[in-house]
DNA sequence: ATAGATGTTGAGCC
DNA sequence: AGGCTCAACATCTA
């Protein structure tokens, strides 16, 4: 579930507990996201400290914590995060095809002293979540780069990361974090899409007209999604590609013929060969 | 019932 | 070194 935008939108769910203090943890017991720094030594460092600040980054989660603490969540494929009054309400999760989050998959749930719970549930527990102590954020935080929608993701910088790997298929370009912060596989076909370019492309078959037409698709579709999803999870316009490249039988939104599905790096790519060159 | 799923990492190979 | 493919992780769903 979680790229860029996803995120966004499940740390501000989190934000319903800044301010207020951890009264108790609560981790679940056969939980295997809790990597280097075990359940019970994260449970110990959070309990009775303020969560300060609640912060997305690409697909990572950073939590700050009162004296020195810093509770890093990455998602995976199937983590999200909410908080408790939302599951017995309208959650915005309820109407997706996914369905709401089964409790026996809560791993992690603070208590915070103002009555809310935050909860962090992952099915296939691909995602981790680490303990930080220190006055700096972490290091593989401060190394994320910046955002693509802010002023230091330029066209240039995009011409120099396709340049430096002309062989790469830009769709595999695309998914690598260390230049993409936040994008992932659905977004990769959505901004190639618009884009019109086939997902068979490589770096070095991109003009430098079509590489202008790609920053701009990449930074349009970082905003949309952050608007759409990160804010507050409206339904999405089915004049994107996102609701028909879900299953097999999609239809291109722009022209109506049928979406192919290959695999490509190996990851599905849903694509429109008559869009897409 | 079998395959595939919004992610990442590491191994093995060319 | 760079880049590709595959497997692994664990669970749910079509």
């Amino acid at each position: 579930m979680p790229e860029l935008a996803e995120v966004a939108y499940f740390v501000r769910q989190w934000r319903a507990g800044v301010g207020a203090v951890v009264e108790r943890v609560e981790t679940h017991p056969r939980a295997r996201v809790f990597r280097e720094s075990g359940a019970k030594e994260i449970a110990a460092a959070l309990r009775g400290k303020v969560l300060t600040a609640a912060e997305a980054a690409g697909k990572q989660a950073l939590f700050r914590f009162a004296e020195e603490i810093w509770l890093g969540i990455h998602l995976g494929m199937s983590g999200r995060l909410f908080v408790a009054a939302e599951r017995a309400g309208m959650a915005p999760w309820a109407e997706s095809p996914a369905g709401q989050p089964q409790p026996q998959h809560d791993h992690l749930v603070l208590h915070m002293v103002n009555g809310v719970a935050l909860i962090y549930n992952d099915p296939r527990m691909f995602g981790a979540v680490r303990l930080h102590r220190g006055q700096d954020a972490p290091e593989w935080w401060r190394k994320i780069p910046g955002a693509l929608t802010a002023k230091e993701f330029s066209e240039e910088k995009l011409r120099g990361i396709l340049a430096r790997h002309p062989r790469v298929l830009v769709k595999s370009l695309l998914l690598r974090q260390e230049y993409f912060p936040g994008i992932g596989n659905w977004m990769t076909d959505e901004i190639l899409w618009r884009a019109r370019v086939s997902p068979h492309r490589r770096a070095e078959e991109m003009g430098v007209e079509e590489i202008a037409v790609l920053w701009r698709t990449i930074r349009q579709v970082c905003r949309d999604a952050l608007r759409v999803i990160g804010e507050r999870w409206y339904p999405v316009p089915d004049a994107w590609l996102f609701n028909h490249r879900w299953q097999r039988g999609g239809i291109c939104p722009k022209d109506g013929s049928p979406l192919r599905y290959e695999t490509i790096g190996g990851r599905t790519a849903a694509w429109c060969s008559q869009c897409q060159r």
